[in-house]
RNA sequence: GGCCCGUUCGUCUAGCGGUUAGGACAUCGCCCUCUCAAGGCGAAGAUCACCAGUUCGAAUCUGGUACGGGCUACCA
């Protein structure tokens, strides 16, 4: 039983908003699941609640899902031989379930409105009757006069019927263990509701046992309903699958995460500038390990890797500082190539500071410019902040660059020496620049800090930038002197 | 209220009867250095929630308590 040859896993969202990032990770668990062992990865939209779902978010759902990374093998969009994967079109399926488990006497109608069961529930609380869920009220109705008075056109709703004697309930989880909940203490729920649209606890038996599901891996927020639909599964005469509920992700503060803590959809992450490799390498690691040690953990090693017995019972804090640190680690891991064509040329495009094909036009350029950017960008759009002196003739100089590098006494002084240092270099390269400059402090009695900082106050307009001699390569010796000369006036003798 | 789950450095975690309780992020210090980063080295940080018990021996097993979270809907 717990090697199945090919497990079948789904994730299920429901289109009632954006992907956040603790379904994110309950997908990335049931895809690294799947591609681990050879599995399939379904996606069914659980979009039961017509109120609430749209196809615009269905949408979004998807693309996300792409940009993480994780394809499935069924689905919309894919199809596969187990559809329909949108609840909303699979509606017969359910109402013939319930017409079976009512017939055969596991199901009965209820007519109770909902000012009644409120009543009763207020009236169980008052009591302090331990049990305060429904009452069983109409399961005492004689079936044929219900189904009389339901065909009549009579308000009700379908309820299960849980087994008198049924006892405890065993759910067994693969990260949690067996797991004992009373079926006394479960009341006969909803499975079809007045509109006739069935529930979720139904609709997810039935799916996943149609769908050949498995292992339910999913979030441990499910875990308390899960002998609900263990007892759909046994009504319907049907074996439920494995399950393994994972963890949540929870804010700062402990709470279960939500907009309050920032960004929740994966969506505001990717706008952010966050590589979706690191997103998922980050999340795999929120209730997952591999050993304990490696935190980069790509998505190919955890197609390779992944086992659910590696995942830890206890919530995780979402911690955005070690995101931002993983990302970090997986831009500097780019080639120098590659980060000018992924990060550079559409940060720069979108800033309108470059255009597209940029990096075909001057790759050398653009390589040198990766090189320099890579080890000082956290986020993507970093690069932009970070290389904006290198694009106009001259460059607007901040307060701060103007007092207290160009403020100096000497300044006047450096960047006169640096002008007549500069100026007789036939290859105006970062090494050349830097050796022409090397000597020039000692020469005029000045500290390096000093003399580089005036340079640099000249060339880039900020006390912070990239190695200079690598960034006045990338300015040219046109712009490079004539932002020596431009400074000049600014600058203290 | 009832039921269920969880609890190892600030955070993510390793650990599965005998360890100086390991790693990573963050923090701090030193080195490198013309700035900002990156990098290297190092430090600090966990009486393993608490209390009993089992055992020669418990973070690891058992019970209870506390705290946190979840479910208890005609939401999913």
């Amino acid at each position: 039983m717990a090697t199945t040859p090919h497990p079948r896993v789904r994730f299920a969202p429901s289109p009632t908003g954006k992907l956040h990032v603790g379904g994110a990770r309950t997908a990335v668990f049931n895809w690294a699941f799947a591609r681990a062992t050879g599995g399939v990865f379904v996606l069914r939209i659980e979009d039961t609640d017509p109120e609430r779902s749209t196809a615009e978010n269905e949408q979004v759902i998807l693309r996300a899902m792409r940009w993480l990374g994780l394809d499935w093998d069924e689905g919309p969009e894919v199809g596969g031989g187990y559809g329909p994967y949108r609840q909303s079109e699979r509606f017969d399926r359910y109402d013939e379930l319930v017409e079976r488990l009512l017939a055969e006497g596991k199901a009965y109608y209820c007519f109770c409105t909902p000012e009644q069961l409120e009543a009763d529930r207020e009236a169980a609380r008052a009591r302090k009757d331990p049990f305060q869920g429904y009452q069983r009220t109409c399961r005492s109705i004689d079936p044929a006069e219900a189904k009389a008075r339901a065909e009549a056109g009579e308000p009700c709703v379908v309820r299960l019927k849980v087994p008198e004697d049924r006892g405890d309930v065993l759910v067994h989880d693969i990260i949690h263990g067996d797991v004992t909940f009373n079926a006394a203490e479960l009341d006969d729920f909803v499975i079809r509701r007045t509109d006739g649209s069935p529930t979720y606890n139904f609709c997810v038996v039935a799916d996943d046992s149609a769908m050949a599901i498995t292992h339910v891996i999913r979030g441990d927020d499910h875990l308390s309903n899960t002998p609900r639909q263990v007892l759909v599964y046994e009504a319907l005469g049907l074996e439920p699958p494995l399950f393994a509920h994972v963890p949540m992700i929870c804010g700062p503060d402990g709470k279960k995460l939500s907009k309050r803590h920032g960004a929740t959809s994966v969506e505001e992450w990717r706008d952010e500038g966050y590589d979706p490799e690191a997103f998922v390498n980050y999340l795999a690691l929120l209730g997952w390990s591999l050993d304990g040690e490696t935190t980069m953990v790509s998505r190919a090693t955890l197609a390779k890797e992944f086992s659910l017995d590696r995942i830890s019972k206890n919530p995780a804090v979402f911690d955005t500082k070690k995101l931002q640190w993983l990302n970090a680690e997986y831009l500097k891991a780019m080639g120098d190539e590659e980060f000018a064509r992924e990060v550079l040329e559409p940060q720069l495009t979108a800033a309108g500071l470059a255009e597209a094909g940029c990096v075909d036009a001057n790759p050398a350029w653009w390589s040198l410019l990766a090189e320099i950017l890579k080890p000082r960008t956290k986020l993507a759009p970093d690069v932009v902040g970070l290389s904006r002196f290198l694009f106009g003739e001259g460059v607007e100089i901040d307060e701060k660059a103007r007092a207290k590098a160009l403020g100096k006494e000497g300044a006047a002084a450096a960047l006169e020496a640096a002008e007549a240092a500069l100026l007789p270099l036939e290859r105006f390269t970062g090494d050349e620049i830097d050796a022409a400059l090397e000597p020039l402090p000692d020469e005029l009695g000045q500290s390096k800090r000093v003399f580089y900082q005036a340079i640099r106050a000249a060339e880039t307009g900020s006390l912070a930038s990239p190695p200079l001699g690598a960034s006045m390569e990338l300015l040219g010796k046109g712009r490079s002197l004539k932002r020596l000369e431009a400074a000049l006036e600014l600058a203290s003798a």
